[in-house]
RNA sequence: GGGCGCUUAGCUCAGUUGGUAGAGCAUCCGCUUGACGUGCGGAUGGUCAGCGGUUCGAGUCCGUUAGCGCCCACCA
């Protein structure tokens, strides 16, 4: 049944077949199986608007392979997929466009808006669905959420209902981040601080009734709009006089009075702030506590209002221009210092954040971090790795109210009913028609929504179904592992978590597996404005999705940031080249058409050890898997594959093959088959598609490898002592090979190999190999030294001699100087090993089994030595 | 100010219970070896950032210093 392969393989003309071949077995569908244990991740979102980035493969890559793994495993494996609905960076997308059209969301009033968006969505939501499938992602489509869909919707406002009641929910007024270029609200969280070089400007605020000023420092001179005092520390001898008395505001001529409080560190500065509790979290603080007057001149897009005198209509880069201006005319800007200071950014827009007053929708969160911080303590949930756990604890131990209402139309409108005759809010599940307070119909609901990452937040378990109480959520929930970026712990898992436990009592999943992020070949983050972003598709057309995984979860360490180089996609497809012609070969020289390893006893060494070493790879990719060392696991699956399988079973296997010994020749060939299967299996999870396509092709059972069984330890299959003899016989290859390499030796030009050795029996099992692979004319085994021996090249390893006598072709000081060398290196270690033995502390301290190893490396040593030693005075001779 | 990570071969990085260091790429030498030149066989290359400690033994544990990077807090 020898089948044709291309010499190459061809990821394009695989990927789409076997894709397609899965989602028509229904292979990713999770179904609710009593007799099987469930297995969960939910997908992190993406972004309806979103493109496929390096980002999305990583989280994919990850989730892909332990989905994989634990569907052969035998688990009811569900990979719940789904969008979101990114309220920020959708509605800036929408906007956008229509910009192009000369309008704005205003123009079109909220409806409309709204309409438009779901359009887009609609228009654009399903692409990076397609995007993602074509990395393999082998996720439960028919499950596929939205976060604004209806059951999303209906779990967002229940939420919020129930932490309104809890009183966990309130509006207030607070001084919060707000970006005027969004024209929202942001939470703490999505705030970024960046160091900018800025000023510090002194500005003299004249005393009442005095010829005396305090000079204030600033940042932010058109803040001084809105001050309402000006601050000291009680002990600052400086201004004890001042305290209680009041000063004219610049510009604007409004009495504020001079406060006293612990705040103002005496050193910075001049000592003096100026007080702005509209503007500013600390001066809000201090407000309170001294009944200062709450001004606050910004508008929602940072310009100027009626509060700002005649500085009213400019934005706040003008107005600081102007105020600067006007203070420098008047002689009170006393000083202009450069300062370096970290300035709040919008994470969306990366304008500079305004701080201001604004009444706000909050969620309480001190009563909820409890639980959220128990569960990670008492190890009920997990982050690997582990060093994340502490970044999360101390986040959720400082945690402020979050901040959930934005000023944005697409989003979850939040449901809450402002009374115009009582003023009173109701809350409700059903929309209502009146106050639940007066009972007045003139009720108007809140324009605001919701911040996205609220309903992000319930995905968990809002994705199966929850609140109400469905099979779904009963079987697959908790969930098991959540992977993602360390970019969006607080964002969202940290959320997810105390989420979870608030609603469900239960922690959301046991495990966070966090990963690093991508960045370019030079450590830089990809991102559109550098435009050193590579695109993972263009990666898939080129190397195939199976290479760029690989590139994906090797080569860096879990938590750590990884550098993506194109050219280890390129050696990954090389790797998948490779096992492509392993397979050919497999192929072509197969004449049976059956699974299935023959009787132990017709197994040869080779075979044996082979299957030693798949026995043992099983056990250790399997528990590397098990504690999500997905990078060691599959580096010892590529090592095997490549240096075991290819470059010494396939070798060894040749001779039986073409030979003519016709059980051996079906052993070899179930042998090859069967290791195939396996180390196919161990593979898959990592590179899905060549795996399945070449499991197709050779002798198998099953309709398909993504639900074939995972490999288990086979203690029938262990054979140590094959396994090092073959290991010998592989050395005395090995150092003929070096011996031949180092003299530059063609492999056309054969010779007689004498080989002495203690157990020639062991050599004559492997005489096939060792004639082939060392290029042998002819073995002789003997047990003593050949006549002649002196004049002809050695070659060593610990338990054998090999002899060439090609004489002819030798450079006598170059070998001289090679065996120089090699007796250098020997002394050299058995010295350092003679060192512990002499050791009377290593004597006696270390356990015995080390003692004895040492004891047999030190004999190996003296044994390599003397016979270098001959060699060299053979030579010497010469 | 607090915390974390990194510093290992020319480059990028692995190295999980402490037992004289590995990969990929690059470099050099050789090879039309009946699967594969996207290949085969070899080779070169490291005082594992510095210092101190624990230990019979440290890349691996502890302390400390330096450089780089990140996160949190934020003195106007």
């Amino acid at each position: 049944m020898a089948k044709e392969l291309p010499k190459v393989y061809d990821p394009k003309e695989v990927e789409d077949r076997i894709y397609k071949m899965w989602e028509e077995g229904g292979y990713f569908h999770a179904k609710i199986d009593p007799s099987k244990k469930p297995f969960t991740i939910v997908m992190p979102p993406p972004n309806v608007t979103g493109q496929l980035h390096m980002g999305h493969a990583m989280d994919a890559t990850l989730q892909d392979i332990l989905i994989r793994f634990k569907r052969m495993q035998g688990y009811s494996a569900l990979w719940m997929p789904g969008v979101d609905h990114a309220g920020i960076a959708t509605q800036i997308k929408v906007e956008e466009e229509l910009r192009k059209e000369g309008l704005t969301r205003y123009d079109l009033g909220r409806e409309k808006f709204l309409q438009k968006v779901w359009e887009w969505k609609e228009k654009y939501g399903n692409r990076i669905v397609q995007q993602q499938k074509t990395l393999g992602s082998s996720c439960d489509w028919e499950r596929s959420r939205f976060t604004m869909d209806e059951g999303c919707s209906a779990a967002v406002r229940e939420v919020f209902v129930r932490l309104y009641e809890k009183g966990l929910i309130y509006k207030g007024s607070r001084i919060i981040n707000w970006c005027p270029d969004c024209v929202t609200a942001l939470s703490d969280a999505e705030v970024e601080y960046q160091e900018k070089p800025g000023h510090l400007w002194h500005i003299k605020y004249p005393v009442k009734d005095s010829d005396e000023f305090v000079i204030v420092a600033t940042t932010r001179p058109e803040t001084m709009l809105g001050d309402s005092g000006v601050a000291v520390n009680p002990k600052d001898e400086r201004y004890q006089h001042l305290i209680g008395k009041t000063c004219i505001l610049p510009l604007v001529n409004r009495e504020i009075p001079i406060v006293a409080d612990e705040y103002v560190e005496l050193e910075f500065g001049t000592g003096c702030v100026k007080m702005t509790p509209a503007h500013d979290p600390n001066d809000f603080e201090v407000g309170l506590r001294h009944n200062l007057e709450v001004i606050r001149v910004l508008d929602d897009k940072g310009v100027v209002n009626e509060l700002g005198g005649k500085y009213q209509g400019l934005d706040r880069k003008a107005a600081r221009k102007a105020v600067l201006a006007d203070l420098e005319a008047l002689g009170l800007l006393v000083k202009t210092e450069d300062h370096v200071h970290n300035v709040g950014t919008c994470y969306r827009c990366h304008n500079d954040v305004e701080p201001l007053i604004s009444a706000q929708w909050f969620v309480k969160m001190k009563p909820l971090a409890e639980e959220a911080l128990r569960v990670v303590a008492d190890g009920e949930t997990k982050f690997v790795p582990e060093r994340f756990t502490k970044i999360y604890t101390n986040w959720m131990e400082n945690v402020r109210d979050w901040c959930i209402s934005r000023q944005l139309w697409w989003g979850h409108q939040i449901p809450a009913w402002t009374c115009a005759d009582c003023g009173k809010i109701t809350v409700s599940r059903q929309d209502p028609t009146e106050c639940e307070h007066c009972h007045s119909k003139s009720i108007t609901r809140d324009e605001d929504v919701l911040d996205t990452w609220f309903s992000s937040a319930l995905w968990p378990f809002e994705t199966l179904g929850w609140p109400e109480k469905t099979p779904e959520l009963d079987y697959f929930y908790p969930t098991d592992v959540l992977v993602t970026g360390y970019d969006i712990i607080f964002f969202w898992v940290a959320r997810m978590i105390f989420s979870g436990c608030e609603h469900t009592g239960k922690a959301p999943f046991h495990t966070v597996l966090i990963h690093g992020l991508v960045r370019d070949d030079k450590g830089r983050k990809m991102s559109k404005s550098l435009g050193n972003g590579i695109d993972p598709l263009e990666m898939v057309d080129r190397f195939g999705a199976d290479a760029l995984r690989m590139n994906m979860v090797t080569g860096n360490s879990p938590g750590n940031d990884m550098r993506f180089y194109v050219e280890r996609c390129e050696s990954f497809r090389n790797f998948a080249n490779k096992i492509w012609n392993a397979s050919r070969f497999v192929l072509m020289n197969l004449t049976i058409d059956k699974p299935g390893l023959p009787d132990v006893s017709a197994l040869e060494t080779a075979d044996k050890w082979i299957l030693s070493k798949l026995n043992a790879l099983i056990g250790e990719v399997t528990e590397n898997l098990e504690k999500y060392e997905l990078g060691m696991a599959v580096q010892k699956v590529y090592d095997f594959i490549w240096d075991q399988y290819c470059d010494w079973y396939i070798e060894l296997t040749k001779s039986r093959l073409y030979g003519e010994d016709e059980s051996s020749k079906t052993t070899a060939q179930q042998v090859l088959v069967y290791v195939a299967d396996q180390f196919l299996r161990l593979l898959h999870p990592f590179m899905p598609f060549i795996t399945e396509e070449i499991w197709q092709a050779i002798p198998h059972e099953g309709e398909s490898l993504i639900i074939a069984s995972w490999p288990t330890v086979n203690p029938a299959l262990s054979f140590p002592q094959e396994e090092t003899a073959m290991e010998k016989i592989m050395d005395v290859i090995r150092a003929v090979r070096n011996r031949r390499a180092e003299m530059n030796i063609p492999f056309s030009k054969k010779s007689t190999l004498y080989l002495v050795s203690n157990e020639p029996e062991l050599y004559k099992s492997g005489e096939a190999f060792i004639t082939k692979m060392a290029y042998a004319s002819e073995l002789v085994l003997t047990d003593d030294l050949p006549e002649n021996h002196e004049s002809m090249i050695s070659a060593i390893t610990p338990d054998a001699k090999v002899f060439m006598p090609v004489s002819q072709l030798l450079d006598i000081e170059k070998e001289l100087a090679n065996i120089q060398k090699e007796l250098e290196k020997a002394q050299k270690d058995l010295g350092f090993i003679e060192n512990k033995l002499n050791n009377p502390g290593f004597m006696a301290k270390a356990p015995q089994a080390v003692v004895e190893g040492e004891k047999e490396k030190a004999e190996k040593l003296r044994q390599l030595i003397s016979q270098l030693e001959d060699s060299k005075a053979r030579l010497e001779k010469m």
